[in-house]
RNA sequence: GCCUCCGUAGCUCAGUUGGAUAGAGCAGGGAACUUCUAAUUCCAAGGUCGCAGGUUCAAUUCCUGCCGGAGGCGCCA
């Protein structure tokens, strides 16, 4: 709202001094207080094609802003090689405040970038012959806090996850679980990890060990991700396209389109046309498909429900990113519509000792031990708390720590406080009353309006986060705003001797914003907001 | 050899289409509670943004080349 307003002002303010209005002005929030609450720099952008001293042309337009103010501001000033600063009158927030009230929870901060389009996000696609591990872990709390962002910013989210339910490993599985039943090793190949030998203990004489097993894994994987309040819509089994014969539909399409080839008895797909660096093989010369072939025939499928995909891969998937957009631009699909982001390694430690993750001997570190160690909200506040771009290292003693050291009770502090406050303010007879009975221009600290201006922030932030996929700035964005309520907490009081009746309803209804805030926070992240710690 | 990601304070990391004096937490130093949760707040200190070029009014940001770290390059899944 206020950046139409100065944006419009400053369109008109340049056509007033005859100078061409660039297609879009800039405004940003300057990173000195002293610099003004706007900043624009389109005197230096603009200035070279008007054939005038970007300075000049800056204090020209300070100067018929300044005579001629938008609604809200109360200064505009030059400075620099040319920067035009907007210093807005305390009213602006006053108005916000209102408008977070007004929105509440469920709207505030929610944008309509999407327009319903629709977006398939999958995610965690885990191997459903054992529990889920530390390794899935990152992917997962990213993949839903995504999801998250997506659907608050307009987009139709459809979150899905591919069981790879047939094949080699799913039968080794299952030969594994069959002999720890009889009380043998498994075989050469299979899994050797203590939850074969458990689960075997579980399962019924008369089973069949692979779907008794498959079963198994799935309620375990269940399980898990519903401590971490992370719900799938779709749970896709490879092991129906075989059935359906979509696979086979699949390749007769790339057949049809002269996508692939047959060499050494194998069935090729020409991946090299769209850029990868070797053709692929998918059916094998003994006439076994590969990975790829149902995958692609999985992605395919997917297209033909979403508009937009997006999958969160490990690490150690990357070089599987260009053959399968490859493909899918084989099928005539736009392979920007096809988004493949992948989330680098976490390292686990305990007080700086790495803690070893060991595929061969099975014995990993499971996502429940994770949650058993550090709790759900610790857990994804943790893993979210950077970006995906980079390599992760996680002290899971610092994590299960209940102190200062851990960003994640710091925020959901700030929320506890809020409601004992409000309690507090209760017991003393204030009851909040309607918003329009309240004298906003009461709240003229420091405190306040630096929280205020925190809660200005999170549409724009949302924005940038839902763009960027990037969760870990609306941590960052949290923890600024949980810093600027405990500031306020230190220095001004709710209910007091000092605080007169009137301040004690405005306040009440700033704690009001900041829990909205504070909570939408907490929602894009799926971290619970405690009323009380 | 090729591909991806990373390199910013002692440590862990931010840094939003390139902007003004590069930020935060932790650790270490110094302060602050007669009242709403001290799981708090405030102050000071801490930097050749890996190195070298290039692009321009302006580069931590974009481009190129190096150096260093991690991962990936199968008729495995």
């Amino acid at each position: 709202m206020i950046v139409t307003i100065l944006t419009d002002a400053i369109s008109a303010a340049l056509t007033a001094m005859d100078v061409e209005p660039p297609a879009t002005i800039t405004l940003e929030r300057p990173a000195r207080r002293e610099h003004g609450d706007w900043s624009t720099n389109v005197a230096l952008a603009t200035a070279k094609a008007a054939g005038k001293n970007p300075r000049e042309l800056g204090t020209g337009l300070a100067e018929y802003l300044d005579a001629n103010k938008p609604e809200f501001v109360s200064a505009v000033d030059v400075a620099g090689p040319g920067f035009v600063n907007f210093h807005l009158e305390d009213a602006w927030l006053h108005r916000l405040l209102e408008e977070i009230v007004a929105q509440g929870e469920a709207n505030f901060a929610r944008l309509d970038i999407g327009q319903g389009t629709s977006v398939n996000v999958e995610f965690v696609s885990a191997n459903p012959n054992k529990p889920l591990h530390a390794g899935h872990a990152r992917g997962a709390c990213y993949g839903d806090s995504v999801a998250r962002l997506l659907d608050r910013t307009g987009y139709a989210v459809t979150r899905e996850t591919y069981l790879n339910d047939r094949g080699v490993q799913m039968g080794l599985f299952a030969e594994s679980l069959a002999a720890r039943k009889k009380g043998e090793e498994p075989p050469e190949e299979g899994y050797q990890g203590a939850y074969i030998s458990e689960w075997a203990d579980e399962m019924p004489d008369d089973a069949d060990p692979l779907e008794w097993g498959y079963a198994r894994a799935l309620a375990s994987h269940r399980a898990t991700l519903d401590r971490v309040g992370i719900h799938f819509d779709v749970w896709f089994s490879e092991r129906s396209m075989v059935e359906s014969g979509v696979i086979e539909e699949a390749l007769s399409e790339l057949g049809e389109k002269n996508m692939t080839f047959v060499d050494d008895g194998a069935t090729w797909l020409r991946s090299t046309d769209y850029g990868d660096d070797k053709d692929r093989v998918l059916v094998k010369s003994d006439g076994d498909l590969t990975y790829l072939a149902p995958d692609i025939a999985y992605h395919r499928d997917k297209f033909s429900r979403s508009a937009k995909l997006l999958n969160v891969w490990g690490a150690d998937h990357h070089g599987y990113t260009v053959r399968m957009k490859a493909a899918m631009q084989a099928l005539g699909h736009d392979p920007d519509e096809l988004e493949i982001i992948i989330t680098q390694l976490v390292d686990l430690e305990r007080d700086g000792e790495e803690v070893r993750m060991s595929g061969r001997s099975g014995n990993f570190i499971s996502f429940d031990d994770i949650i058993d160690e550090v709790g759900a909200d610790a857990a994804r506040f943790t893993y979210l708390m950077q970006s995906v771009d980079s390599r992760q290292t996680i002290d899971l003693n610092l994590v299960a720590t209940k102190a200062m050291d851990n960003p994640v009770y710091y925020v959901q502090y700030a929320h506890a406080r809020i409601h004992s406050v409000v309690a507090k303010a209760i017991e003393a007879g204030h009851e909040r009353k309607p918003l329009a009975e309240t004298d906003l221009s009461l709240l003229t600290h420091e405190r306040e309006l630096a929280l205020l201006r925190s809660l200005s922030t999170l549409p724009e932030m949302v924005e940038y986060a839902a763009k960027e996929r990037a969760p870990h700035a609306i941590i960052g964005w949290s923890r600024e705003l949980a810093a600027a309520f405990h500031g306020f907490y230190q220095e001004c009081y709710v209910v007091g001797d000092g605080v007169s009746a009137e301040l004690t309803q405005a306040r009440l209804w700033l704690l009001e914003a900041t829990r909205i805030g504070l909570a939408i926070g907490f929602d894009l992240v799926g971290v619970s907001a405690p009323e009380s710690m």
